[in-house]
DNA sequence: GTGAAAGCGCTAACAC
DNA sequence: GTGTTAGCGCTTTCAC
């Protein structure tokens, strides 16, 4: 494209043939015979020949490729979901996109915007927890552009996702630290627009009830933005408050985190005085002092399997058009050292 | 592209006006009254219209979008670097795409052909740690398609770049550890293809030179895999044959965590005993226990400063095709726990 | 097997 | 201001 590009008409003039004969060669076309083809691609080669994306899917009205959307890649899980997605998209010969929308919404409304235009044969989808807002989703119905969602769910619309089991993991997570004999667990969350924080906190809730524990509404705190220190403010707040709250479970390791470095500030003893567990297995987790139990996820399978179910729409919308399965895959509970009060209950 | 969608020739019959005119009004060109203008725009969005990217930019041949190869994103400097890049991208009205090559030689070399392509107008690359060979970069300069390099620098090719001062930095790092009375530093380093690495060794050595103390190339480990448990048994090793190391520089944050947890493992008191200085302030070693001192690296700056490079040469090629400047930047020492022997010398 | 020609959706040059 | 026309680089009929 910029001056000076290699094209396929360069290659043909110098060989005497068409640019059709070329385009055929290099894709190895039956229709060609092996000692052209051969002398074909060693002249493109040699000039350094890269095909244009945009020419030829314009004219193929398909680019093997796929977009993905995401808001931020910021530890172990996400990681490893790209990972899945790269390996699966990487086997079938797809290539990957990626825009990162940093938790805003306009951003993720301009990435979706952008995939939209015929750069993507389709998109793999995490949503912002910021996205309240469903239009530009919709939209890519309408254009028929095929998405899976993944990681984060929008309940509202009807499409493929892959989910994790939020619900059972927050209430594996808070059974955990009740059977640990902590009795009053605080739960620190983000700012609960997103389905997934929504079904943590019933998971919270209904692990309490299954042990008949009363909710306290008090104990839940909404933290806008999420980071190491707002969840340490949070829980300092928290335990001057009420300082019989004995334990946290976090919404995310961050919070977590800033939960332990907070009950240390006040003198609390982990895991003796006070639990804390987190969500997502995130590398800080196995760093921290005391190291931080959490709720991991299948990132990596996660990936794959959002993929796999992508590609499979894009190669046959007809087949696929009526399908929108939603795969809820399981978590695992890590047992590290803040939550374990009893004897022999590290499983991690 | 897919079946149905609405194109600039659906909005022209609806209006009976030429596809030209449609055009001219969304682009907002001026030869288009403000009437006609807001009514082109309004069916525009009634019908839903997308514009394909593919056409537009085969035509206009701008694409205004750059593209990324990073090797990983999994710390708080290649996140903020990212961010650098997205904001200042923004700001000139640029999309963003990002390939991740896992440290894969191969996805690089492939990340690269895909951009080349014609779907960006310029790329910034940070190569990854495996990269030996420089033949897909040099295809680049030959096709005319700018980039800069960033982080990571190839002294070979000739090519705008924006890296920090490694040398320094590693330097700095040494000579606080020796200030703090550490007197037997060894090095924790990566498989050394890298230029930055290099430097971070002279760093390294220069310093020791300076304070008289002789350098023992047994000191320096190469560590092919970089993770926190590679760090622990390498410095397990080192400190089983060698007893009278009593600090450690690692190239990376991930490599002196892993130093630390070695050191406690092994009985030594950090910093009393054993000191530890890491390289990039990634989020663990504000977290690990106790808090890892490091150089923090200017990312917000770097990739800002890149693509702000990289727009400039693909506004005006011609403009800037002589120039390829490189920016140093600085990087500055937090002293926090785990090399703070003296008093009052922590800084973070 | 190979070439000629049309056209993917859009924009720019040129008319008027 | 607006329409007409050509063509970006490629793939794909349809001839031969």
């Amino acid at each position: 494209m910029k001056k000076g590009r290699v094209k396929l008409k360069d290659i043909a003039e110098k060989l005497n043939i068409s640019t059709a004969t070329v385009s055929r060669a290099l894709r190895n076309r039956i229709e060609i015979g092996a000692e052209m083809r051969e002398k074909v691609k060693a002249v493109a080669k040699e000039m350094h020949y890269q095909p244009n994306f945009m020419a030829s899917h314009l004219r193929s009205q398909r680019n093997f490729a796929i977009g993905v959307v995401i808001p931020k890649v910021n530890h172990q899980y996400m990681a490893s979901m790209i990972n899945g997605i790269l390996e699966e998209a990487t086997d079938n010969n797809f290539q990957v996109i990626i825009n990162v929308t940093e938790h805003s919404y306009e951003k993720e409304v301009k990435a979706i915007e952008m995939f939209s235009s015929g750069i993507v044969d389709g998109l793999l989808i995490c949503v912002s927890n910021q996205t309240k807002y469903i239009s530009h989703i919709e939209q890519l119905q309408q254009n028929n552009i095929p998405f899976v969602f993944f990681d984060k769910d929008i309940p509202k619309i009807e499409a493929p996702k892959v989910v994790v089991d939020d619900f059972t993991g927050a209430f594996v997570a808070v059974e955990h630290l009740i059977q640990q004999g902590y009795t009053n667990i605080a739960h620190l969350q983000d700012n609960l627009v997103n389905h997934g924080s929504q079904k943590r906190l019933k998971g919270y809730f209904s692990a309490l009830k299954k042990y008949g524990i009363e909710k306290n509404e008090n104990f839940v705190m909404q933290i806008a933005n999420i980071s190491i220190g707002e969840g340490r403010i949070a829980t300092e707040n928290l335990l001057r408050t009420y300082p019989n709250i004995d334990a946290i479970f976090g919404i995310t390791d961050e919070l977590a985190v800033g939960a332990i470095q907070a009950a240390k500030n006040l003198g609390r003893k982990i895991p003796e005085d006070f639990g804390v567990v987190g969500f997502s297995n995130w590398q800080i987790s196995s760093v921290v002092n005391p190291t931080l139990s959490t709720v991991s996820q299948p990132g990596n399978e996660m990936g794959k399997i959002a993929t796999k179910l992508l590609i499979q729409r894009i190669e046959d919308p007809e087949k696929y058009y009526e399908k929108k399965p939603i795969k809820i895959l399981k978590t695992q509970l890590l047992v590290r050292e803040s939550s374990s009060r009893l004897k022999n209950c590290l499983n991690y």
